[in-house]
DNA sequence: GATTGAGTTGATCTATAAGCCGGATTCTGT
DNA sequence: ACAGAATCCGGCTTATAGATCAACTCAATC
C-alpha cells in the first residue's frame, strides 16, 4: 500500500478506495477501515481495521490531564468513521461533512490518496501538491513537544 | 549489482531493468522491486523487494508526529511504486509521472542506472554527469539534521 | 555473415474509476 | 399521521489508463 493516486469525490461526498489498495486490504484480511482527522495537517487518515483497533485502544487507555493527549483523543477518536466492503466487494466511504471541511475538500473535487504502508492519507489535491513542492499550507494544526506517553504510538 | 548503464525511457514512461541487473535479482530470489524518490537529490532509488520491506517497515514504525519523520515518510513511502517480473521474465517499470518530474526525466530520454550493491539509483543522464564532474545541481531537496531515529536506516 | 539475445516500440485488451440514474428509506413540516 | 422532500444506497454504462502481448531492430558473438 504505497504510492499515491488521485481520485474524485462525487457530488454526494462519496469516495471509492482504489482497487490496488482494496486488494491489498483484502489480502491482509482487513475487513474495515476507519477515517479520521490528521492531528497536524488539513488532511484525513485512513487506518485499516486492525491498525485502528490498536491505535484507538492505546489512545483511550492514556489517562491524565495532559492537554495534548486530550486534544489528540478528541481529534482522532471523536471524528472517526468506520466503513467496510459492500456486498459487491467494493469499498465506498461516505465522508462526513465535518471531515470534508477539515481537509478542505469541496465536492466534486479531486483528492489524493497517499499510501504509507500501514495507513493512508487523504488530501485535497491542491494542498498535496503544495506539500510536495514545499509550498506553505494555510494551516498546520499541531506543533508541539510530544509527551513520552505518545511516542510509542505511530499515528 | 554494481556498475553503470544508460537506458531509455519510452514515450509511455516505461523503463526496462537491464538484463545484467535482472539476473542478479533473480539469483538472490528477489521477486519485486520498489522505485521511489531519493530524499536528497533529483533522482530515484530502486530497492530489491527484501530491502524495501525492511526500510519501509522501519519508516512506518517511527512516530509520525515528528515533522522530519513525517516528511521522509511522505517522500519515500508516499511515492513508492512496486513492480515485479512479467510472465516473460522481464521487468518493466511504468514510472509514475510525478517520479519522472521529480528526477527531471523527460521522455523519451536517456537515463543512467547506477548499481550501488543493494540498491540502484536512476538519474537523468545530464544530472548524473554533472554530479560526476562536481557541477552543481539545480535542486537538492532535503537538507536537515537527522534525528537519532533515522540514523540507523540506510536509505 | 548468421544467429541469438536484449532493448525498444507499437498494438490490443481488460479492468476500473467516474458519472448517471432510479429506488428506497428517513426526515421534516404541516 | 400523512405527504413531500431530501438524502442515502445500489446498479448500470462508458471512457480511460494500465497491463499484456507481439514484433521489430540493433548489437554482440561465434
Amino acid at each position: 500500500m504505497f504510492g499515491f493516486t488521485t481520485i474524485s469525490i462525487d457530488a454526494k461526498g462519496r469516495l471509492a478506495i482504489p482497487a490496488k489498495y482494496r486488494d491489498q486490504l483484502r489480502s491482509q484480511n482487513e475487513e474495515s477501515i476507519a477515517v479520521t482527522r490528521d492531528p497536524q495537517y488539513p488532511a484525513l487518515k485512513i487506518y485499516p481495521g486492525s491498525i485502528w483497533d490498536s491505535i484507538s485502544s492505546e489512545l483511550q487507555s492514556l489517562q491524565g490531564l495532559d492537554p495534548i493527549v486530550r486534544n489528540l483523543q478528541w481529534t482522532i477518536l471523536g471524528n472517526a468513521s468506520v466503513s467496510s466492503f459492500d456486498p459487491k466487494g467494493r469499498m465506498l466511504i461516505l465522508l462526513p461533512s465535518e471531515l470534508q471541511d477539515y481537509a478542505e475538500i469541496k465536492k466534486p473535487e479531486k483528492v489524493s490518496i497517499i499510501g504509507m504502508g500501514n495507513k493512508f492519507e487523504v488530501w485535497n489535491e491542491k494542498n498535496w501538491e503544495m506539500r510536495q513542492t514545499g509550498g506553505a499550507l494555510s494551516t498546520e494544526i499541531l506543533e508541539v513537544v510530544l509527551p513520552e506517553s505518545l511516542k510509542k504510538i505511530s499515528f
